[in-house]
DNA sequence: CTTAACCCTTAAACTATGTTAAGGGTATTT
DNA sequence: AAATACCCTTAACATAGTTTAAGGGTTAAG
C-alpha cells in the first residue's frame, strides 16, 4: 500500500512509532494524477504537501512573455509543495503539473498543523525535508552560476539518467535555462567530440 | 545586550518560555568580526549557525576561473549558515565573509543539537527559518530566470534599498550575474531614461 | 486512417552580455 | 604625503544564447 511508501520514507529521518504512523495515515488521502493534470495553477493557494507515489511532475513558472520555465522536477519518494503560497497563504506563482500518469498521498494544511503540534517529531522531520530542498536549490543555482548550458546540460544526464530518458528535450531546454534549439545544437557539439 | 535582539527575534516565529531562553543563552559564543574576516572559508566544515547582530556579509562561490558570485548578503536579524556543509559535515563550496565591521551570535552544531532534543519548540523554530531562507532563494532564482539584467538590477535597487546603499557596485554585479562593465552599462542606461 | 499536435533539427540574422584595455577617481595603508 | 589598492566608467571587439523560419518525423486524437 502506497502510506508504506510514505511511512517508509521517514525512515530516512526519525522513524515514526506505531501512533504517529496511525495519525498521519488518518490524516493522507490518496489521488490518481492523468498526465498533463495540474495539482496547483498560478493564482492558487497551495493547500497540500504532497508525496508522489509513483509518476513525475514539473514545477514551473510561466515569465511575462509566455515562457515556461521547469524549476524542478519532482518523482517519486519526493515531497512537492509551493512553500511560499503553502505557509503564507497567498497565490502561488508557479505551476505543477503531472508529466505522467502519477499517484500521490497529499495533506491538508490543518492535517499538517494538527502533526506539528501533536508530534513534534513531525516537525523535525518536516525541517529536514525542507533543508535537502534548500540544499539542492543551492546547489542548482550554484551550478548555473559557474557553468556554461553545455556543462549544465551534461552535468544534468549525468544527475538524473533516468529523468532524461522519461523527458523530451523541450522540458530539459526549460530546465537548463535555454531553448530548445539550443540544446539541439549543444546536442550536435556534444557527439561531434 | 546582543542575546536580547536574538530572542526578540523568535518573536515572530514561537515565542520561548523562561527556561528556553537560559538554554538558549548558556549556549551562545558573541564574537566581532572585522571588515574582510571569514567566518567560513571554502573547504571548511561549517559547524556554526550564526545570528547576525549588527553589520553585513557576504556568501559567495568561486568558480573555476575564479571569478567570485555573491549568492547572499546576510544583515542585522538574520541567520548565516551553509546548510549542506553543517548537516552533512562535509566541506563547504562557500565562503562568508564580513563586508562590514560586525557582531554575530553563534551556536556550536551539538549545541543546536542539544536545544532540538530538548525543547522541541526550536526545531519549530528553525524549520520556519529555513523555510524563510528557502522562500527567498526561490524567489530569486524566479527572479533570474525571468528577467534582464536591468530589470533585476531595478528590483535589487526596490528590494534592499539600504544594501545598495552600503555596497560597493562590484558586489551588486556580482549578486547580479553580471560583470562591473556591464553594471555600468545599464546604470548609463537607466540614468538616459 | 487521417489529421492535428507535438517534437527535433538546421541555419542565418540578431541581441544581451562578456572581455580586454585604458584612464581617472577615492580610499586605505605605509 | 606618497604609494598602493580598490572602484567606476568608456569603448571596441568577441561570444553564448535567442529568434525566426522552415522541413521532416512521431505520437496522439478524431
Amino acid at each position: 500500500m502506497s502510506i508504506n511508501k510514505l511511512i517508509a520514507s521517514f525512515n530516512n529521518y526519525l522513524p515514526l512509532n506505531q501512533q504517529e504512523q496511525e495519525d498521519l495515515a488518518k490524516r493522507v488521502t490518496e489521488r490518481r494524477i492523468k498526465r498533463r493534470q495540474f495539482i496547483l495553477q498560478e493564482g492558487d493557494l497551495c493547500n497540500h504537501y504532497i508525496f508522489v507515489v509513483e509518476g513525475c511532475f514539473k514545477l514551473y513558472h510561466i515569465d511575462k512573455k509566455g515562457i515556461e520555465h521547469n524549476l524542478q522536477f519532482i518523482a517519486e519518494n519526493d515531497w512537492i509543495m509551493e512553500l511560499d503560497s503553502f505557509y503564507s497563504e497567498k497565490p502561488s506563482r508557479v505551476y505543477i503539473e503531472a508529466i505522467e500518469p502519477s499517484l500521490i498521498l497529499q495533506i491538508k494544511r490543518p492535517d499538517l498543523y494538527y502533526l506539528f503540534t501533536n508530534h513534534p517529531k513531525f516537525d523535525r522531520n518536516f525541517r529536514v525535508i525542507v533543508e535537502n530542498r534548500y540544499v539542492e536549490l543551492e546547489n542548482r543555482v550554484l551550478q548555473n552560476i559557474s557553468s556554461t548550458a553545455e556543462e549544465r546540460y551534461l552535468s544534468f544526464l549525468d544527475q538524473y539518467p533516468h529523468l532524461s530518458l522519461r523527458l523530451p528535450n523541450t522540458q530539459i531546454a526549460s530546465y537548463l535555462g535555454i531553448t530548445p534549439e539550443f540544446l539541439s545544437k549543444i546536442r550536435k557539439e556534444i557527439v561531434k567530440k
